[in-house]
DNA sequence: TTGCCACTAGAATGATCGTTCTAGCCGGTG
DNA sequence: CACCGGCTAGAACGATCATTCTAGTGGCAA
């Protein structure tokens, strides 16, 4: 799914996957669309449940902003820079021409949204400032990847995570 | 091209742009890699151009700031949010799969970036952090695209504006 | 006028796409 | 044993993809 919805044949997902189409098509009988769909979701799944791990592991949600963008960074270089967002390059591709696809990712955002809002609410600052906070945070994330990505330049994940860190601070502090 | 790269077929390029196949392909020898690089050039240079206008237009770097924002926000309202960044889709769609085209799109974000970067020197805000400064901001507006045409909802990219104008403020004022 | 070249025009080609279809395997039940 | 449904397996199909090729047009230069 790194490579895109458009980008990824239903004929090579059945030989990496080790399933035939035939079988493809009796689990998702809404071919490619709801193959996508669920594919979506599970890993928009994980990944929320891989960056509340982290934020469970930090003393607080200052040192928990900074191990996420740090950890992404790395996970960047790690994979040359193609293990990223699951969600962002299908989100882009399918945002003016699929409906169905676009309101499951709006979902997994809004998800990741909420969750991180609950986190910075818990983490001590004021709940109507926690979500625009956690808004500023996911676009911060996106923005990181999609440049880091470009650049093959992870400095640009960990500069970002320095910026956010700082916006973290201000809004615990007040 | 806001379809992105793998979607947009070189059939339907030649209808709407009135030129036959023939003629795509006298102009740009390199088939559908080189004239998608040019595509890509152009409307970069071209997005690039229009926000320094709005730049220009503004007193000074935090009212640009805050009309950047807004008239991203109300472009894509007015387009039924299909009308964003003219990169960012191909960037991620190519980024694993195509180094011509990635080295493309990442020159046009270090372009934006040195432009963004001499603003904000020009501006008030020492050289070292304008650059920081200038990435903040394009990953903010980035991430904004993504979640604003996402959810079908404008008003993530006006909360992520206020967001980003604040932090000029901050820089200006030190 | 004649010749040439830039360019137009779209049919032909082969590969690949998503989807459907046919056939068969395999384990449990009657 | 016979049977049946869940699942496997991939060939077949029509559409569409990027690319190449063949023809022909139109204007400029000699």
């Amino acid at each position: 799914m790194q490579q895109g919805y458009l980008g990824s044949g239903l004929k090579h997902i059945s030989q990496i996957s080790q399933a035939p189409i035939g079988s493809l098509y009796h689990f998702f009988p809404g071919g490619k669309t709801e193959l996508a769909a669920e594919t979506l979701k599970a890993s928009g799944g994980a990944y929320q449940e891989l960056v509340e791990a982290v934020f469970d592991a930090a003393p607080d949600i200052v040192s928990g902003t900074r191990d996420c963008f740090q950890a992404a960074a790395e996970t960047l270089r790690r994979s040359d820079y193609a293990d990223a967002c699951p969600i962002a390059t299908v989100a882009l591709e399918v945002a003016s021409s699929d409906e169905t696809l676009r309101e499951v990712t709006a979902e997994i955002f809004e998800s990741w949204t909420e969750s991180a809002t609950s986190r910075f609410t818990a983490g001590g600052v004021e709940p109507a400032r926690a979500r625009e906070l956690a808004t500023v945070f996911l676009a911060t994330l996106e923005g990181g990847f999609l440049l880091s990505r470009a650049a093959k330049d992870a400095t640009t994940m960990e500069l970002l995570g320095h910026s956010m860190v700082e916006l973290v601070e201000t809004a615990v502090r007040r």
